[in-house]
DNA sequence: TCAATGGTTCGGTGGGGACCGAAGCATCAT
DNA sequence: ATGATGCTTCGGTCCCCACCGAACCATTGA
């Protein structure tokens, strides 16, 4: 009986076609704003902001606040699994992010940028999976990662100064940075900044006037495909 | 756009309290009449008319008329699929003092039980895990699961009727199916069934009155040690 | 044929919840 | 400071739908 009352109340939730409409857009992975949900949804932002906070009560969401932004995600593995064989008894594939249109509007900024001292952007998305990737880079709790053996090896060869970062112990020293364009999380914190200086340094990217767009520079992008196995 | 409309419209039907009660009744993937299913859900037969002809619309259930009854089952093992990895959601959201409360009321459920035509609950775990332990089944994609050689004499020494459950060609063959209470995969598809019914057959588990409960008879306890090599 | 039983259809009622306007806090920008 | 932006809370309206009473149809058994 309780366990019935608990389907119902699982099934009620993803039932609102509202509801419905951000868990959609939410089975890409990644994190949204609350206003993007509201505004995929086609709801105003009062609306949604009661919707997202009963599934996130309900644990089907995990949240997580960045500046005056409040990004949602999916919760866990297992919420999606439920989303997707809902989706295949109604004969419908799984919707793939089509991020094609928000791409457009300012191409630069989305591409390489600064977020505060560190990389942002698809180029700081991209250094920060191959970090990752290659296992140089591994979790460590929620919100910070661990460098490994290798990776201090790789940031050694790489010229990262490591000893200055570490001396910083006041901050955190490898930081999950939610990226807000791209909507992943991108390294921060004492390793973050360490790398983007860098970057500088070898003459990899160099800031645009004054803004936080980062312009990439040949040799970057060479530096990028040799040392990151990035394409970009 | 439609996918989401169809996403939320499955989620509804399952998501009102007496609805659930009859769709939860239906696990056990034999069919009940309407009466039957109205009763148990404690709702008049008028209500429950009305609850059974939309989920028959949506093909979610499967209709037979009988004489004067009218039996309702599951329409696929899908649907059954869909309702467990809802009821997993449900059951990872309860807190451990309630979730013991719940089960306390009937460990036996949690024991054994119909998956619609397989088992689950500890003793089908158990037999997933001796399978994939032994060698007999291995991860084939992220869902499903492959028979090895020696899973195919194992079976044929167990007497699993394995011809039958290939011409249901159909439906998955060895599928993994995330159990509620136990959090973990146990094996449905085509050779979960046949498996089952091995069960049955040789009067290793018999199913309880009008429940998903199984009782693992005596010599089922002892086949569990000496096939599986498991001490339930 | 006439009851008895199972199931469905119809009409009216009531409650829950989805929705938005307005207002209140935060945070970031200039 | 001042405004702009993102998110939330509060209050009130409105609509959808679950529910039941009553009547109706179909099958069975006498």
């Amino acid at each position: 009986m309780t366990t019935v009352n608990a389907l119902s109340e699982i099934a009620a939730l993803m039932g609102d076609p509202a509801r419905a409409s951000m868990l959609s857009l939410l089975m890409d992975g990644r994190a949204h704003t609350a206003s993007d949900l509201a505004h995929n949804a086609g709801i105003t932002a009062q609306t949604a902001s009661g919707h997202l906070a009963r599934m996130f009560e309900a644990d089907l969401l995990a949240a997580r606040a960045q500046g005056r932004n409040r990004f949602y995600r999916l919760a866990s593995p297992e919420v999606a699994h439920a989303i997707e064989s809902l989706m295949a008894l109604a004969g419908a594939r799984a919707t793939p992010a089509s991020k094609s249109a928000a791409w457009r509007r300012d191409p630069d900024l989305r591409f390489c940028r600064t977020c505060y001292d560190h990389l942002a952007g698809q180029v700081g998305i991209a250094v920060t999976d191959s970090l990752t990737r290659q296992g140089h880079l591994e979790p460590r709790g929620p919100r910070d990662w661990q460098l490994t053996s290798s990776g201090e090896l790789f940031c050694d060869k790489l010229g990262v100064d490591l000893d200055t970062a570490r001396q910083a112990s006041s901050r955190h020293f490898a930081r999950q940075c939610l990226d807000w364009s791209e909507r992943r999380p991108h390294i921060s914190g004492a390793l973050g900044a360490a790398i983007a200086d860098t970057f500088f340094k070898r003459g990899w990217a160099e800031r645009l006037r004054r803004s936080r767009t980062l312009r990439v520079t040949d040799s970057g992008r060479r530096a990028l495909g040799s040392h990151f196995g990035a394409t970009v």
